[in-house]
DNA sequence: TTGTACGCGTTATCAG
DNA sequence: CTGATAACGCGTACAA
């Protein structure tokens, strides 16, 4: 029961009659302060119980050690790998995480950026909403030069840094995979295309039919929320076209459609991969229970928050100037399983 | 560009002719300043583009504005759930989150509890780690009537709240669920019982047996950390058992072990519930994509972490006293699908 | 290498 | 209802 009240420099300071001053000094291992003072100081403060008072010193050098993070939603298998790995490269430099969601809606995107940088963070990662058009709500950030990195959900910006996958190639060779199995009518089950990854994978799935002199069918092209109801809602249409015209495949841009897709088709008696072969994206947790097995693309949403913290970090820190380059981009492996392995055609 | 150097409260002082004091009281809405001058204030504020200081006003009134949550993992369903919903309930009222996970270890928990503290959170909200044995590391919260709210793995202390479901409650009903569809050999896959959730789980699966007058066989317990892997050395351990000896039903502590379990009897071609019935615990996505589906407890993190935030949120605000009681207890639903329905014994 | 003195932007106290 | 003025705890020119 030694605290009552707060410790200060203040405290330290007398106790070891020398200034405060000389105190803030060696608290931070500042060299030009003696070093045996800086071990007496350093011990003192143990023994007296003193913590730093955070907002004092914020309020003083303008930093906050906090990092904002701004994301569409907390709550899927991706998402929470990123902010595990962020919070992973943030702690060990002692630098907190802000979180918070936009839940897909520009809006609530553009409102959080505003306590972001009410709350003073020092840098931003952000990932955009579904419906973002543009990034005027960061022009604060920009303006006052804090840095912000982009991640997943990216957005060009000469100022800024963004931490990605190869969406294109990883959708090509998803896809030519699943011509390689046989298929020819394949099918895309895409998001909107504002949204790079959405727009890339989209892209990738385009080429691929066209270097295999595949044509593009609008018809066996479907954009929507990849949600649950998005993919029972896909195996509905599929299932109310004619015979001859429906898919052999269906590459879907994220798994959770895929999946639910998946189960309303063999609930209707259709086989897989026998009739119609399926990919996703994101090597969700779910991929690996559906029966056959889902061919999907794995990429780290851990290493891609760790990036992103560490390249903001290393800014922040002025270590290096990546901001030079603007893109980074992560590997992101194919994951083949049963579902193509099993393929008969 | 307006923004140049930073808007304060003296800047909109002078522009108003008034004092800096009135600003400050103004902009809290202090009904003590004459409405008009209160409305006064609000607009050259939006005007001159102004924006409070958070650490110089943290630094004068000792309040953050921020609650520290500190849970075992972030990248779990559940857990994700829980984050949203305390998002979600923290941000309208002004509330930010700071999110630090310990990975199920009670040393990690140790350190980012100090971290917590020096951050100076206005609250911690706290899911315990696998192995935490105590609650010193919470001593300086308690200690400066810093509130803490337990939610999901909870542990009882007398000047803190805890926000759990009926854990003994749902477990005792799954139980008996399989105890009438004709099961009496019921194998439990339980948790490290430190934990109140596992505990409570197994206690629940306990009694249930006893009130059907089946036997509690130890052979047919086993603890582990419910991971992926667990279920299937669960699953193993099963088809080593001599045909005679093996459980006619499992319930698991957790959706993941159940799986993966499943998954593993399945591929040696036991039939699933004719064979082995399953239940398991936290309606996790992948409980509806296994085939058949698994029967489990549905519990909402969402709501879980949105009460937790509002009882802590009240309490700051001094709306409620809510200590008095220290439990809050939320309802846990069992969902019945396919894999019980499908049950022919 | 150390000390002095001031200011960061608020809020709290006390008068008026 | 409003205004002066003094903290809050720390960092940093500047001086010594």
């Amino acid at each position: 029961m030694p605290e009552e009240r707060e410790i200060t420099i203040y405290d330290i300071a007398r106790h070891l009659k020398i200034s405060a001053a000389t105190v803030s000094r060696g608290l931070q291992n500042n060299p030009v302060v003696n070093k045996s003072t800086r071990k007496k100081i350093a011990e003192a403060a143990k023994l007296l119980g003193y913590r730093s008072n955070t907002f004092a010193s914020s309020l003083r050098s303008r930093q906050t050690h906090t990092i904002g993070v701004l994301v569409p939603r907390l709550n899927s298998h991706f998402m929470s790998s990123v902010l595990a790995g962020m919070e992973n490269a943030a702690s060990p430099h002692g630098y907190n995480l802000i979180i918070a969601q936009s839940q897909e809606n520009a809006e609530k995107e553009k409102a959080n950026a505003v306590t972001m940088f009410n709350k003073r963070v020092d840098g931003l990662l952000i990932s955009l909403a579904y419906n973002t058009e543009n990034l005027q709500h960061l022009e604060p950030f920009f303006k006052r030069k804090i840095p912000v990195v982009f991640f997943d959900r990216v957005d060009l910006h000469k100022e800024s840094i963004s931490v990605v996958i190869d969406n294109f190639g990883a959708a090509y060779k998803i896809t030519q995979h699943l011509v390689e199995q046989g298929c020819h009518r394949i099918m895309h089950l895409g998001g909107n295309v504002l949204r790079n990854v959405y727009k890339d994978r989209l892209a990738g799935y385009q080429q691929a039919l066209k270097d295999s002199g595949l044509p593009f069918l609008e018809k066996l092209h479907i954009s929507g929320p990849l949600s649950e109801g998005a993919g029972t809602d896909a195996a509905r249409y599929i299932l109310d076209l004619a015979p001859e015209d429906r898919p052999d495949a269906v590459f879907s841009a994220n798994d959770t459609a895929a999946v639910h897709c998946m189960m309303t088709l063999k609930s209707a008696d259709l086989r897989i991969p026998e009739d119609i072969a399926f990919a996703g994206f994101n090597n969700d947790p779910i991929s690996k229970v559906i029966d056959p097995n889902l061919t999907t693309v794995d990429y780290s949403g851990d290493t891609m928050g760790n990036i992103a913290v560490t390249n903001l970090i290393n800014h922040l820190k002025g270590i290096s100037n990546l901001y030079t380059t603007n893109s980074i981009t992560l590997r992101a492996d194919m994951v083949v399983r049963a579902s193509s392995l099993k393929q008969i055609k």
